[in-house]
DNA sequence: CGTAGAATTTAACCGCTGTCAAGTTTTTGT
DNA sequence: ACAAAAACTTGACAGCGGTTAAATTCTACG
């Protein structure tokens, strides 16, 4: 599963990578290193604001420095899978955001079938899937696909892309943007920082709980919220990170 | 999980390494290369016989040329993970043999996996295995155990060795060896050709299967052996493959 | 026993993805 | 507006796991 530079290389050489024709016949257009994998998938997720991603931000997301991070950029804009910016910096183009929202489908249902089938919990799905994303291929996809009846959302509530890279439909609004007495239900948790998922988690507060917006007390102060369980305040960077459907 | 060449180097480099005291206290020992643990695998595969493993042999298993598997088997030999005998062949040290029997239970408990809860059938399995078994860690190991109860054998009937390398007991002889008239029960379908193994398990001759040994014609000729359901035929080659407990 | 042929190793090289150090460009703050 | 700081890129290099071609060692056979 094209692992070692070496024979990567040779086969790219000898086999001059997936055409646009197998891509549009969705082949295995994620027929790449794990490497490039992971830059497209963290540069879509930086990339998801409408701004482009920086260098830096790049970087310390896949552990690399900087000025890796700066040659494998412009390897990838050769490859044309994203476009750079020198110095100022990197978006996807249709083709590397293809790969991504692939790649992230995969990773998604890897998540979900991470908790789901092999009972792990919630906080600790996003390691694994990392580790196993770039390993499983299109068999793999299907068969999780079928186990899984074909879900949405991973167990944080993120979206999981359809094979063809659209997204199936969300009414999600930010929680901190609601006013006082919105009833809502959590859709989705946005962080993959193991430990505040692990609080949350404990506080019952994940995709699913029905909750009412109570208070958004001024100047950075804690938000109030109150579920079926019990009321809660939560400091300002963990409610930001709670997307509802509103009732 | 260090599959790039460059940052398995700078870990490496930045910390040394798994030390003896982690393999003993039963830590992550499978934390090397993807390329290492291929490597160890299929050298344990080959020297089972009793016999070391050549260079061109474990070349042609992992797809790669002799040169290449000679200059790393040296590495493997200076890791002290090979025993290396310059134009002899490789035999594994301890040490390589705790980490490819390690590899070998992820292989066939993934096996295991793949066909009982996704559903794979058993001549798919061990491509997937063969991607997912350098991705995964102790946790998902152990997770796979509990679900499937603590299995012995894979889904063609290999031993899947246990956490510390020992085997699990087992009374298998080859068919062929056995005289006409032995009855018994498939224990194992020796070979990971995709093609043969769905020919046999169409056949219904998969583990568990009870047969009769009725004939076997000399002369490198067909051997004949009775299921619950038919008599079958079979060429020596795929003969050979199977395993039996005698009743 | 010597030699042809097979197996293996060595040498020189490549591509990938990193590193660090140094140089360049952009941003920021006064 | 301009200097300091931050961000970014470039250059020189390394390690891994491969390649091909040439040299070496082993093996088997007449």
């Amino acid at each position: 599963m094209s692992k070692q530079a070496g024979a990567q290389s040779t086969k790219n050489a000898t086999k001059p990578a997936a055409t646009e024709a197998d891509i549009a016949a969705g082949h295995d257009e994620v027929s790449v290193n794990d490497a490039t994998l992971h830059y497209l998938d963290v540069i879509y997720r930086l990339t998801l604001t409408g701004e482009s991603a920086n260098t830096t931000d790049i970087a310390t997301r896949l552990g690399v420095t900087p000025s890796g991070a700066s040659v494998m950029l412009k390897r990838l804009a050769d490859r044309k899978l994203v476009l750079l910016t020198p110095y100022k910096g990197a978006t996807l183009t249709p083709k590397g955001t293809r790969i991504a929202t692939r790649i992230i489908r995969r990773h998604r249902m890897l998540e979900l079938f991470l908790h789901k089938v092999m009972h792990f919990e919630w906080h600790e799905v996003d390691l694994h899937a990392h580790a196993l994303e770039t390993s499983i291929n299109e068999a793999f996809e299907d068969r999780m696909d079928i186990i899984l009846d074909h879900p949405t959302r991973c167990p944080h509530g993120h979206l999981i892309p359809n094979k063809d890279g659209t997204l199936p439909e969300a009414h999600d609004v930010r929680l901190i943007d609601q006013k006082s007495g919105t009833r809502g239900i959590v859709r989705c948790v946005d962080t993959d920082n193991s430990d505040w998922l692990k609080y949350l988690g404990e506080q019952g507060l994940k995709p699913g709980a029905e909750i009412e917006l109570k208070e958004i007390a001024p100047y950075g102060g804690p938000i109030v919220l109150q579920t079926t369980q019990k009321t809660h305040s939560l400091g300002r960077n963990l409610a930001e990170l709670i997307y509802v459907e509103v009732a």
